[in-house]
DNA sequence: ACTATGTCCTGCGAGC
DNA sequence: TGCTCGCAGGACATAG
């Protein structure tokens, strides 16, 4: 489900929440457990930990978790929603939701909860996390035009490369290209240097915007508060497939680019 | 080193 | 109403 802003969005929103706060406890309720490390492993190194501050890097959230008391070291909680995963706070007394992984137990009462129906979202705890990719908020046109350099594979699937840019997915990848008047299927190499600046600053202005109305929600994002994103009611390509473009009319194609559904403007996009 | 493909999971809506 | 099919915000492993 999320990309970029919707993590952008949860992250926040659990960092003026629960930052300050302490994990006192740890339940890990399914099986297999939806976790990169051994759950012991992880109910141990989140047990008795401040929550300094909550941030995002790429789609992952980050946990920067101190220790109550001299003797162990910082560490980090590392949680990627996959594609349908949600982090809420809530009361005790709430309804625990079908699909409910993980609960950590807070110290001022209320809890933080790992909701995911499709399990691809996962969970760990590392020392130092280090996103593979750059961050496209803050990477520079010089460097992003050569992410795209000598490589044969379609700008789409080069855009969703997270080992490239860090928190680029489907939806804006489809907004970006739209916005840039490149078609999806193009090889990356092939993209003119203007090519490349337009999807450099339409990246970043459908990213930004994106933040700003809390993300898109399709059928299954909501915040840490439960609450939807209003960006999918901007989507100029992205799930528009047979209606017609914004700006030309044209009706827009939905084709298929490494295994994910493309949508584009075939007059617009060139 | 890079690229294309299949797989992991559950749920929902469309079509019959 | 109930079924089967296709599809879904992601990321890996694997094979070429």
């Amino acid at each position: 489900m999320p990309e970029l802003p919707e993590v952008e969005t949860v992250a926040r929103g659990l960092n003026q929440r629960v930052a300050g706060d302490v994990i006192e406890s740890v339940w890990l309720g399914s099986k297999p457990e939806p976790l990169k490390s051994p759950a012991r492993e992880i109910a141990a190194a989140l047990q008795s930990k401040k929550i300094a501050r909550v941030r995002r890097s790429g789609k992952h959230i980050v946990f920067d978790l101190e220790p109550l008391a001299n003797g162990s070291s910082s560490v980090q909680w590392i949680v990627h929603l996959g594609m349908t995963g949600s982090m809420l706070v809530s009361t005790p007394e709430a309804d625990r939701e079908k699909h409910t992984h993980a609960i950590a137990q807070l110290a001022s009462g209320r809890e933080l909860r790992f909701v995911d129906p499709r399990r691809f979202g996962r969970l760990s705890v590392i020392e130092k996390f280090s996103p593979p990719g750059a961050e496209p908020l803050d990477i520079s046109f010089e460097d992003f035009a050569k992410l795209f350099r000598g490589r044969k594979t379609p700008i789409k699937s080069a855009l969703l490369n997270q080992k490239l840019l860090s928190g680029v997915g489907n939806i804006y990848a489809d907004e970006a290209l739209f916005r840039a008047g490149v078609r999806p299927r193009r090889r990356a190499s092939s993209l003119t240097r203007d090519e490349l600046r337009g999807l450099y600053s339409g990246l970043k202005r459908v990213l930004t915007q994106a933040i700003k109305l809390g993300g898109s929600s399709i059928s299954d994002y909501v915040d840490s508060n439960g609450d939807e994103g209003f960006f999918q009611l901007k989507h100029r390509v992205y799930g528009r497939e047979g209606k017609v473009c914004l700006v030309c009319k044209a009706p827009i194609k939905r084709i298929v680019i490494g295994g994910r559904s493309s949508h584009y403007c075939p007059k617009c996009q060139k």
